[in-house]
DNA sequence: TAGTGGTCTAGACCACTTG
DNA sequence: AAGTGGTCTAGACCACTAC
């Protein structure tokens, strides 16, 4: 079903190329939840006399959306809407190329006071902000401590019980739960020494060696909305993005 | 009308689409030299001409070498070579997104017989490489060392000279004497603890922990050629990638 | 066989930069 | 005004996957 507006996108809409347009409203169409995870998409013909442009530029549009690995394409089959991926990389063995798949359990919900965090996320200093702590493991051993951040304001009624129900994907509880992809900017490397509460759940010794990650989400639409930052031991396994 | 075999030798190679034998074409000529960096190529139409290709097969083949930051655009003006990156990343100030600038230094460049790099190059074990290794520098202060491997069979004639000449731009030295454009893959990280010959250059105590970034950078027409480990510290500035 | 993504063309027009 | 990249179309054909 076509509306009137799907057909005038030469319109208000800011002069945009049509093919960023098209790429806008099948965004918009997913967030909304018109097609869930794994669902098939349209085909380009269809969707083409949709948003009244051609083929060819509707497929410039999806391009963008498979390079942002939002969608994914098969030929002869379709176009399918992406599940989305856990943020915080993967842990590599040493040499390997293939990571090894890890468990997520949650530590922690609740409110705080942002510092560092709301700054990140352009809120005002001060401002509440809900803290998520979990705990990565790998082959059961403990890997990573992951803290992340979001404005209370906009996520107001998260807590652990829709969090544990994602399986701790906190992406995964963005959108189903708040109508948000988001994605990582580039993130920020350091090493550290090991806090004592670090150093004691991840089971290393005090001021051991840690790589810590930083980064920062966006949704697709522009706006930071996830602060995070990770200690992970790379003693066993090294880290590595390769992830949005 | 000219079927895609009149004009293009595709039948031997394996039918690659059109688009990708132009993307392979122009890499071959740039690395050949036919263009230096910061050099406009031809025009898109006469480029379409030049393989007997349409305008668009042209553009979707600039489009993917412009992705990889092989290639610039701008409109009005051409394409151009883009001059080629350093690998290493990019110091940042905490909390900063803008890198600051860094200088590099040679501190060795002498013969070994490989372990662990020549197995990521695949090379045969024990294979005689060069090993280079560099000092980086942000405001004066050391920041990472550098250590570069790469096969002495390949690289026959590489020496300390060359590398000064290329103000210790290792890609600039690839290209510009043996006709490699390379790029980076996706690194993997460590923290580690420094040890006493890292501790001295980089200026830290021993046990320091260090970020170390190991990345395996391969040429544009597939393969790998350049093995490196990077050992940062990160007290002053974070590490971020951002760089093929 | 029918429907999907994947490629390619020829031509048109727009937006930008330079003389 | 001329030349460049940037966008868009309509139609064609190919390659793959299902039934």
């Amino acid at each position: 079903m076509a509306f009137p507006s799907d057909r005038t996108p030469h319109g208000a809409l800011g002069r945009q190329p049509l093919y960023a347009q098209v790429r806008e409203r099948i965004v918009a169409a997913i967030e909304s939840g018109e097609w869930d995870a794994g669902e098939a998409l349209p085909s380009e013909f269809e969707l083409a006399d949709r948003f009244g442009v051609s083929q060819g530029t509707v497929r410039k549009g999806l391009d963008a959306l498979v390079a942002e690995g939002v969608l994914r394409r098969r030929q002869g089959l379709g176009t399918f809407v992406a599940a989305v991926d856990d943020d915080w990389g993967r842990a590599l063995p040493f040499g390997a190329r293939q990571p090894i798949e890890a468990t997520v359990e949650l530590l922690s919900c609740s409110r705080v006071n942002g510092g560092e965090a709301a700054e990140a996320l352009e809120l005002r200093p001060g401002a509440p902000l809900i803290s998520v702590v979990r705990l990565v493991r790998v082959l059961n051993e403990p890997f990573a401590v992951i803290e992340s951040a979001v404005s209370l304001e906009r996520f107001e009624g998260l807590d652990a019980r829709r969090i544990r129900q994602a399986d701790c994907n906190l992406r995964a509880v963005w959108w189903r739960e708040f109508g948000l992809r988001v994605q990582s900017r580039s993130p920020v490397f350091r090493a550290v020494r090991a806090a004592r509460e670090e150093a004691r759940i991840l089971g290393v010794s005090l001021d051991a060696p840690l790589l810590e990650v930083s980064a920062i989400a966006e949704a697709m639409g522009g706006g930071p909305v996830e602060w995070s930052v990770s200690r992970c031991r790379t003693d066993q396994y090294a880290y590595s993005v390769d992830g949005g």
